[in-house]
This record gives structure tokens, sequence and C-alpha cells, in this order.
DNA sequence: TTAACTGTTCTATAATAAATATAACAAATA
DNA sequence: TATTTGTTATATTTATTATAGAACAGTTAA
């Protein structure tokens, strides 16, 4: 597997998974259709409770972004994701506008952080080639 | 006072008001010298703890962006504000490239996130225009 | 059928962070 | 002198996070 956690972060641990598997599937590691493990292997695997696992999932499921089958599994979903909603515009804008503020007192012109967002837009596409 | 908190939002209200000062900062309502209320009248313009207030100005201080001089109160940094860090860089990367990756599994282009970026990247430095 | 595994739900507990509440101190000012 | 400043200390309450163990209902494999 392809996630591990930051313990220093101040990200909880099921919002660090939540964000790797959409990364995941961003850099189209994960692919529609594709299986994820079951809450407790993923536990197992990961050192963590089963009901933190499970707590990501929801959260996914959510958004639209897998599907949960009662006794099937757990897969990307098949049928596609999610459009730009309202709601991902807010916590976008509520996210970013301090970081764009902090930027612009450090002295960041338009071009820079417009590099930066793009230098990180073709990390995240490109994180399945390395390796 | 330009101060108003999201208490629906999950950012602690220490967090909202540091992040309001540096906007106020980046959209020159707030300039290099400039005073700001004491820890006590704050609290009590906001309805909030004193030592709310003092948590949020610590994080201002500590990152270079106001002063406090011991008696005489506290100022917008007249010295001029902090760089671009490498802890500002990696903040920023921690915090933005989950945004990103969510944005490129719905649908988004590099131009819409770019355009995002752009726009706020003004609504910030115009906020102080308005009203 | 039996056994194992699935997601789901429930109750409980421990650890941590956030916010509030008082109180006190030392330095500066009115 | 009296007030205000930032600062520090202790204490309490609340909410969130993470863990723990158990049970249920449906599915699959032996």
């Amino acid at each position: 597997m392809f996630i591990s956690f930051d313990f220093q972060s101040d990200a909880p641990i099921y919002v660090q998974l939540r964000n790797k598997i959409i990364e995941g599937i961003a850099s189209k590691q994960l692919n529609p259709g594709d299986p994820l493990p079951s809450v407790r292997n993923l536990a197992k695997d990961l050192g963590v409770n089963m009901h933190t696992i499970n707590k990501a999932y929801q959260l996914l499921k959510t958004d639209g972004f897998i599907q949960i089958h009662r006794q099937r599994g757990v897969v990307i979903n098949p049928d596609g994701f999610p459009e730009v909603t309202t709601d991902f515009l807010e916590k976008v804008e509520e996210e970013l506008r301090p970081l764009i503020a902090e930027a612009i007192c450090r002295g960041m012109s338009q071009e820079d952080i417009r590099r930066l967002c793009d230098n990180l837009y073709h990390q995240v596409k490109e994180e399945g080639a390395e390796e």
C-alpha cells in the first residue's frame, strides 16, 4: 500500500487517510472499480483502529468517491466522481483564502502563487509515475 | 472592527482570528505600525475569552507579523513582514495538496484551479476597497 | 450446514485540544 | 496612587480523536 501517516501533523488520522485515497484517485493509482481493503484488514495493516478506517470510508462514501456494497466490499466508485459542488467550493475558499493572504504578506506575487499551484497540480497528477 | 467568527467552522477561534488579522494585512486594512486592541479589550468586543485572543497574538508574534511591547501595546510589525520560509512552504503544500487532488477528482482542469486562485488573490487584495 | 468474513452499530474509555474562569505579577502610564 | 498593559499560573468544562470490545445481519467459501 502507498499509505502512511504523519503523526506530527495536526490533521486527524481519518482525514489524512481520506486525503491519501483522494490523491490516489487523482494520480490514477486508484481507478473506478478498484477494490479497497476491508476496514479490518486496512486497520491491521496500518496499525490503527478499525473505527478510524471506517470513519474515513464513511466520509468518502458520503462524498461519492467510493461505493460500499453490503458484503461485497469497498470499491472506488465505478460510476464516476462527484462534480464541483458549492459545498466543495466553499471548503476550498475557506481553506485557501488564509494561505493566499499569508503568501501575499510574505511578498509572493500572483505569478509566484500560480507557479506553486501548477507545481502541486503536476506533482499530484504524476505521483503514479515515480517508483 | 472587521472581525467575526464562524462558529460552524472546524477551525479553532484563535486560528480564525490569526487568519483574519493576516487577511487584514494582506488587504492593507492593517498597515505596519498600526495598533491592535489589547487582549482584554478585543476579548470583550468579540465576546470571547482573553486567553483565546492571547493565543492568536502569540502565534502572530512568533511568526513576526506583530510586535508586542511590554506595556505600550500591540502593533502591526513596523519593520516589515517575514519572508517565504521553508516552514511556510511546507505548511502550504500540506494543506494545498489535498485540495488540488480533490479538485482534480471533481474534474477541474489546471486552468480552472488557476482561475480559482487568481480570483481569491484579487478578492483578498481588494477587500479594503469595498464598504 | 458450518465457518469465516463483510459493513454496521452500540457502548465505553482514555487522551488530547480548545475555550473559559480567576487570580496574580511586574512594568508603564495617567 | 490607581489603572492598564502583557504575561504567567492553575483549574475546569467541553468537544474531538482514537481506541476497545462486542454484537448483528447478510454473504461467501469450505
